[in-house]
DNA sequence: TACAGAGATGAACACGTTTGCATTTTGGTT
DNA sequence: AACCAAAATGCAAACGTGTTCATCTCTGTA
């Protein structure tokens, strides 16, 4: 490993020179510039980055909680759907950060997971700041109440040094319900995942509104909630179908729900979108593949991605202030929906 | 942030016997070793992780590529499906990492990219080792040249400081193979991605093993190269069939190619496994959710993570010496694979 | 009592960089 | 030629830890 003193010696100027001529533009002669400049072509020198981020006291990292804090959480469920929409939007943090010269650290998790000690690690480690992709709302407080520097995604934590990231669901909901209104759904069912987590809520408001809108009494048996995954949403389909309502489109709280759904519906002989209209949400790869395509409303993934970086770097260095990012979503119209059928269907037993 | 000479002044001692307590179990007094230990306890200390980080040499960082290193490489397509796969390879070594008390570094990609650069990023950021996820030749070269510690995935890449893991495609093509052997099939089509990737080539052997073994001459007619990605592999099952070749099973070179390849039988009318069976490797998620549940060879994504993380670590600490693994695959029976249809069947036009 | 040896402890250096401050050099004006 | 401000540069002190080496304390034996 080559070092700047090196560097210097080769120069013929001090380490002090050396790092001014790369960091500093200010107070370095033209001369001495190109001197030091060739030495380091010369030497292939680059910088140690951690002795660096130790005499800054900042490293040039971004924290991502990728994987959940724990499983033993109450909204370790998400994890195991929602990574997969997730896995996107670090695509994009990752092509940010690059950008803007930070690495991306998935931090070891502290024994006993408590959040005090999370918020530790990441100060221990300098990190300049993390983005918050799965938090409980213990983690979340103590991250506003220490003041460090979070951009948190799909939850509104706001504090001093800390904002959120996130669609609009209430309106992509609204969208979406409009679209099975447009093509003249008028009992239309709504699946979701669990009451506790926020995106779900927002969603079933927005649908709600549009058919208030549209002079139409929300009918509370047909809303469920189920867990977020494939295999909920299958069986919470199974027991609509059974109770025989008569809806003639669904909204599912998630591409991943919409699969289940969809498997729930081609099992009982119905077809979609024959008989019953079906529109996700997110925009996973898979929902392209399945049969019927997916309908869906999309998310911004590389918006979400990039925006949250751009705002956690505001907070660090203080250029902005940090106020939240609320992305639209955009309709994507495959093959799952189409026009309400002439006669109403009932499912056979 | 509290300080290691704030414990010792607490403590009574001096900084040495503050780090000797923590870090060398040896030379320090019981008494002593008390009170510092309840001087932590009382400042909530933790040792800064970038100072243990400069003196030590090293960091307890592991570095991933999960993002594929440039989008200009030869094997930029595989990112694009492969990476839902490695997804949960990453978990895993993300936990045992943690299990180890590293963290999971994605580092920001060098400007240029060239393999050089992207060795000493690693190296200037003191990061103990990197398992490569997605690696060029010349990356794998510039690794195993500069004796850096390093595990490659599905890659053959050793040297004095580098070993691999990967499954055996060799054998896992051929259990796919017997078993459609065993179900009376005959005439066994091979639709794999790039002839370039080892993974490819791997199972496309092992299929040839098998169908040699029951005595079956392979027919090179019957093996297709298209790219990893769900349309190449639509394509090229829509060219076979165009083609009218007598085959009654397809084996696909992933589970991605194989979700392209049962679009492309069922619009042309075939039923799977009636008229044709289909089988996959890697069992990613969706592959539980295609009409008909498909099957597959499932790869060890836990082994996979845990082994490379452990052998990195044998690298880095220099305790054993290091050998590849080498993993064993799973046949997961599902519903696309089934008994030979009795007529030979030909897709009508 | 004196002494050897083991065990515990602290002072000081090292890791590689940035940066405040003092000093030297430069270039222009009187 | 003398002088002054501004620009350029080097010295040395940080940043927070681990670790060597010398020193000190203590125990057991001669």
């Amino acid at each position: 490993m080559v070092t700047s003193e090196e560097v210097a010696q080769l120069a013929g100027v001090s380490r002090a020179t050396v790092s001014r001529a790369l960091n500093g533009s200010t107070k370095v002669s033209e001369e001495a510039r190109k001197r030091v400049h060739a030495a380091i072509a010369k030497l292939g020198y680059e910088p140690d980055v951690v002795a660096q981020s130790l005499v800054r006291q900042r490293a040039r990292v971004i924290a991502v909680n990728l994987f959940p804090q724990g499983y033993d959480l109450p909204f370790a469920h998400l994890g195991q759907t929602s990574l997969y929409f997730y896995l996107g939007v670090v695509e994009n943090i990752e092509r940010e950060a690059v950008a803007l010269g930070y690495d991306l650290l998935l931090p070891s998790r502290p024994r006993g997971n408590s959040p005090e000690n999370y918020v530790r690690s990441l100060q221990t480690r300098r990190v300049a700041g993390v983005i918050m992709l799965h938090a409980s709302i213990t983690h979340m407080q103590a991250l506003i109440l220490s003041a460090f520097p979070t951009v948190f995604i799909d939850w509104m934590g706001q504090g001093s040094h800390a904002t959120y990231v996130k669609s609009d669901n209430v309106d992509s909901a609204r969208q979406a319900t409009e679209h099975l209104l447009a093509l003249g759904h008028k009992r239309i069912a709504f699946l979701t995942g669990s009451t506790i987590d926020l995106s779900g809520l927002e969603r079933l408001l927005g649908c709600q509104q549009a058919l208030s809108q549209a002079g139409i009494a929300p009918d509370p048996g047909l809303v469920r909630h189920s867990g977020w995954n494939v295999d909920e949403a299958y069986e919470a389909a199974l027991v609509l179908l059974a109770e025989r309502r008569d809806f003639t489109a669904i909204v599912a709280g998630s591409d991943f729900m919409a699969i289940g759904i969809l498997r729930a519906l081609s099992e009982q002989g119905l077809r979609v979108p024959d008989d019953v209209s079906l529109i996700g949400f997110d925009d996973i790869i898979f929902g392209q593949y399945t049969t019927p395509p997916l309908t869906t409303m999309r998310q911004d993934r590389v918006a979400m991605g990039r925006g949250a970086v751009q705002r956690l770097i505001a907070i660090v260095d203080g250029t902005e202030e940090a106020s939240p990012l609320i992305l639209p979503t955009q309709l994507v119209v495959r093959k799952s929906t189409g026009p309400v059928p002439r006669e109403r269907y009932y499912p056979e037993q």
